[in-house]
DNA sequence: GTTCTTACA
DNA sequence: TGTAAGAA
């Protein structure tokens, strides 16, 4: 398939799909007249490359675990390098840091959500809750 | 009409 | 990342 294919069935902009080519996150071949010729397996791997985008890795760190991260890697564990294995320990420490900045905020905003969906007419009450909200936004 | 590259915001 | 230009 073409890239607007590609761009359609991934939900990933034409421009992020050359910009992903160009960071070596995926390839492809080139038909005769130069369009981009992409195989069926490519949309599995963009929707897997824009999950470990949206969990906040660099590409450069998606360009060296993606293949440690293929389907065939419950048996053998051959590309078990010592230093890659220390990126992806500090990569899964830094998405549950994320998750728990995550569901701080979360909850923040749910509290303020409750507090202005339950007994509402208190002014006070609800600027109070606003400032809490404001305080655990973002500590680590 | 679709894609390509390069460049700029 | 989006958008624009100019060519294929």
């Amino acid at each position: 398939m073409r890239i607007g294919e590609l761009s359609e069935r991934t939900d990933t902009s034409r421009r992020l799909l050359r910009y992903y080519e160009e960071q070596q996150l995926i390839v492809s071949t080139r038909s005769p007249n130069g369009y981009r010729e992409y195989d069926e397996r490519f949309v599995d791997r963009v929707m897997q490359i824009r999950g470990l985008l949206d969990a906040g890795l660099p590409t450069r760190i998606i360009k060296q675990i993606l293949p440690c991260l293929d389907k065939p890697r419950t048996i053998h564990f051959p590309d078990a390098t010592p230093e890659m294995l220390a990126t992806l320990t500090l990569e899964r420490d830094r998405m549950t840091e994320r998750i728990n900045c995550l569901i701080r905020n979360r909850d923040s905003v749910a509290e303020y959500l409750d507090a202005v969906s339950g007994g509402l007419a208190d002014g006070a009450r609800q600027d109070a809750v606003m400032a809490g909200s404001r305080t655990d936004l973002k500590s680590a």
